[in-house]
DNA sequence: GCCAATAGGGATATTCTATGTCCTTAATAG
DNA sequence: CTATTAAGGACATAGAATATCCCTATTGGC
């Protein structure tokens, strides 16, 4: 049971994009460049971001992303379930009609106790993840982040924005 | 992002073997057989719930298994980890390491903000499960489910139990 | 108008995990 | 001694994640 790698990549272009001056877009190839990634899988992974209306696009040579929310505006959540999908963990497959014991024509009403028990500690993750902004987490990097180091990337970045 | 239905399927058996009495072990056919499962991929799982220390067993054409504590001793979190595995849904590809700007020697010291934010949020799954015994689910099985139900469910396992 | 660069998305291949089956071994009750 | 069991290794199948390739429409710069 394991996140896709795509989901730490769209985080990580999330927060490189929050840095992004307002207006100005960086193209896939930037991003794939700038993380080490395969240019045409991390297109799929920035499609489930635009697709949810996270970020806006804009086409030709100057085009690329740009976040179509304020950073306090946008949970780590939004990107996850961008581009994992908000589908529960804890599918349930209702092996409980297969017991021998039970009426014919008997029928349940609504999930049992373990799937209600499991969807609430998938909700505990969701709201964990609601709870922390892409601004928070800009915030926590430009502190751990050594200061050439930040300001070397945004210029890279800078360069390579249309 | 899904869990393995075999997580399904030992949190059942782990009800059904609470309501074992003392000293009494239930196969894996009749388990399998209870709940319209394969018997030998369910046994699987039972070995994972066997290797966590969760259930004991015993050989033998009156053997299988016994919870290995009580109800109240076994939490949500002990089953889902014994078949699912303790390691974290977010995986670190340390994908900073690929910053064209990072200098050469340069080493981070640690995960950093996006994997310890994710790795919260696994943990507030954990945490929540954690929170539930086995003895609960019992509890609140034993009002959803029909009086009829319930009793011929547990004289169909006594009959059954070695 | 023309060209180069872009996002979007469909088709396909590859790798890995989950699922499922089969068989052998050692232990145990009767 | 026999039947039944858990344990676990070997294998087969299905499906999801990962990755590549190619085509289309749009856009900015010339
Ligand atoms: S978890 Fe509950 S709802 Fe799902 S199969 Fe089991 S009994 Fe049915
Ligand atoms: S999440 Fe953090 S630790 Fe993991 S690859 Fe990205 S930067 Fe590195």
């Amino acid at each position: 049971m394991n996140l896709k790698s795509q989901v730490e990549w769209a985080l990580h272009c999330c927060a490189i994009l929050a840095g992004l001056p307002e207006g100005r877009y960086l193209s896939t190839k930037a991003l794939a460049e700038f993380h080490g990634l395969p240019k045409e899988y991390l297109s799929k992974a920035l499609q489930g971001l635009s697709q949810a209306g996270l970020v806006n696009t804009t086409l030709g040579p100057t085009g690329g992303y740009r976040l179509a929310r304020m950073p306090a505006e946008l949970t780590f959540l939004d990107i996850v379930e961008a581009v994992e999908g908000k589908s529960r963990t804890f599918i349930c497959n209702d092996i409980r009609a297969n017991n021998p014991c039970r009426p014919a024509g008997f029928c349940e009403e609504g999930p049992c106790a373990i799937a209600r028990i499991m969807w609430e500690a998938d909700e505990a993750w969701r709201e964990k993840l609601r709870s922390v902004k892409l601004s928070d987490l800009v915030e926590t990097l430009s502190k751990d982040i050594p200061r050439d180091l930040w300001k070397s990337s945004f210029e890279w970045v800078l360069d390579r924005a249309g």
